[in-house]
DNA sequence: TTTAGCAATCTATTTCTTTGACTGCTAATA
DNA sequence: TATTAGCAGTCAAAGAAATAGATTGCTAAA
């Protein structure tokens, strides 16, 4: 429930956030007072500005210092005072641009679609492969490389492909392949795709004539498939002219996230899924996302999760200018959809 | 040609980079007399050290400071004074540990051999796909999954896999594809696996019924296939805590070039490929890599390069531990493979 | 050829001072 | 009651000066 604040709250709260935002310097009452909408002394300003302070909405770095916004502070800013029609005409253009690339896969277009936020934004952005738990398999491929190697291939509704590689220790025969791939499309096709349980594995091994080793090593492997979902990460340089990076501390605390990427996936896959997730520092329950922000959206096509796009910065991050960006590429990435891009 | 240095100056100079490694701070003559292989006092070990500075291999940062080495102190070092045994036999059960795991592929392979390498030696490690133009093809699959969309999978005699997925404007039939099997086939198994040129390309058009549309689609693919090498890299955060990136210049040089990974992909190709690989410095001609040195080897079976494994860090870099765990890495690989772990 | 000894050099550290940017409070004002 | 002017108090950041400490290069003697 967001607390109440009257309107000279509400003005003075955003103005002390966008300039922090902007230039990174704790905001004083005197500088506000330039601003045209607060029509009022700057010691008026220090009033309200201690108020919100009391019930935590600012901090000071230090008794003679202006003030910063806090988490609290900030979510209030996201929640109730964000301008969301934050693109210039030249940066939509460049997002065109950059988008047009033909491409055959759908990750190939979770791709261009990070690199091209990254471009804009300015931070860094994180893809993790969608969770395909709720997909439909339309498919399933076994194709046989050399004798003892073999290919897996699952095709969903959603235009998911994955594929693995699987090698045995024995000699696999044309048959058996063609016996596995009867029966495994058999029993899953048009089952969301789930991770195979026991009676599932028992009954196609009650199907095939033989090898239970080898259909039990098939599914340990097309499970792992469906498990893990891959984080990349690109731009991790943007990061490196931000002033909050001069502190040692929190220039290591990135790297080390950009590093152990499942602790971005952790966070994201935890979260509820809205429209658009912002996560402002210690919200994100991890000690070492403390000082960060991740905006994140879903990247959806006919209602079907592929995949989650976002950025990570500094919680002095542009949030007005990612929200709109990203609103901007998820609207154009269905657009183009409908009309039949992909 | 290395210059010659007696006995005394290779004693001094390989002290003075192995304690630098060691403290990265400057070298002093006093500190200098402590070792016990120099039975001389200071002010000798000074005129040594001014002569080694007249002829390029050492620095001083100041006049009051001790000595650093140059790069071409490094080189030095590298090529003549280092000691290659250089592995506890801890980090030797260590290593034999982390590389137990089974895997399926040679890809992971390489994956587990870089994560190993990145947990012993502390540094960030690179690893590079290979070049596959000297591998021999000895299958190609086409698969159709659903009417437009068509999977090739081509395999090569050292065993990498790789697969490619092409999108098509027009339905595809099994026939076509059959007949595409055939051909492809026909005309590149056991040819080394180089980019398919105009004259093969006509070749299969002509034997083709149909879709000069669709080969040109497919060879397009194929050649993109062959020719881009992903590189990976892991550990970016190793880096934090070395002394040299507290200066934020070195920092961003590290990041840039872990983010442009193609640099270090341009420089590792246009070496010379012996066993063990050293760049130091500007050696690697690359402005963004003047502080950085990378030390690589090529992963072989066989003969075969199936991949580059690599690490980069500063300069003041521990070649010694570097390339002794590089080549009990390189060694266990190869004995690995014999004994027919793969 | 080697070494002892010493002046000269330069950085890094510490301490002190100064400056300037804010705030918070008080008392006057509308 | 809400607002404001004015001013003392606080604190960090920047600058200046002093100090300490490390190391070299040179000279002259061994």
């Amino acid at each position: 429930m967001p607390e109440n604040l009257d309107n000279r709250k509400r003005k003075i709260l955003q103005a002390i956030v966008e300039e922090y935002i902007e230039t990174s310097e704790p905001v004083s009452s005197g500088s506000l007072v330039k601003n045209e909408e607060l029509k009022c002394s700057s010691a008026t300003i220090r009033n309200e500005m201690a108020e919100l302070e009391q019930i935590g909405f600012l901090e000071k770095p230090h008794t003679s210092a202006g003030r910063i916004p806090s988490q609290k502070g900030y979510r209030y800013y996201v929640d109730e005072l964000l301008r969301e029609d934050n693109l210039s005409r030249k940066e939509i253009e460049m997002i065109k641009e950059m988008m047009e690339t033909k491409v055959n896969r759908l990750e190939d277009l979770t791709k261009i679609a990070t690199t091209t936020l990254s471009e804009i934004t300015h931070y860094t952005t994180i893809a993790i492969e969608p969770n395909v738990s709720n997909h439909t398999i339309i498919d399933i491929k076994f194709i046989l490389l050399g004798t003892r190697v073999l290919m897996a291939v699952i095709l969903t509704d959603s235009g998911i492909i994955r594929e693995s590689i699987i090698k045995f220790d024995e000699d696999l025969t044309q048959e058996q392949i063609d016996d596995l791939t009867y029966i495994f499309n058999n029993k899953l096709v048009g089952k969301p795709l789930e991770k195979i349980d026991g009676p599932i594995e028992e009954y196609i091994v009650e199907e095939m004539k033989t090898g239970i080793r080898i259909i039990e090593k098939i599914i340990e492997e097309i499970n792992k498939l469906l498990e893990d979902s891959k984080t990349y990460i690109e731009g991790a340089n943007k990061v490196i002219d931000m002033p909050e990076f001069k502190k040692q501390e929190m220039a290591k605390d990135f790297l080390n996230v950009i590093d152990a990427k499942d602790i971005i996936a952790d966070v994201i896959n935890t979260g509820m899924a809205k429209d658009i997730n912002v996560y402002i520092g210690s919200e994100s329950e991890r000690e070492e996302l403390k000082n960060f922000s991740i905006v994140t959206f879903n990247h959806l096509l006919d209602g079907k999760d592929i995949g989650t796009i976002g950025i990570i910065g500094p919680t002095r991050m542009d949030y007005s200018k990612v929200i709109s960006v990203m609103k901007y590429i998820s609207k154009k990435l269905n657009d183009d959809y409908k009309k039949g891009k992909f």
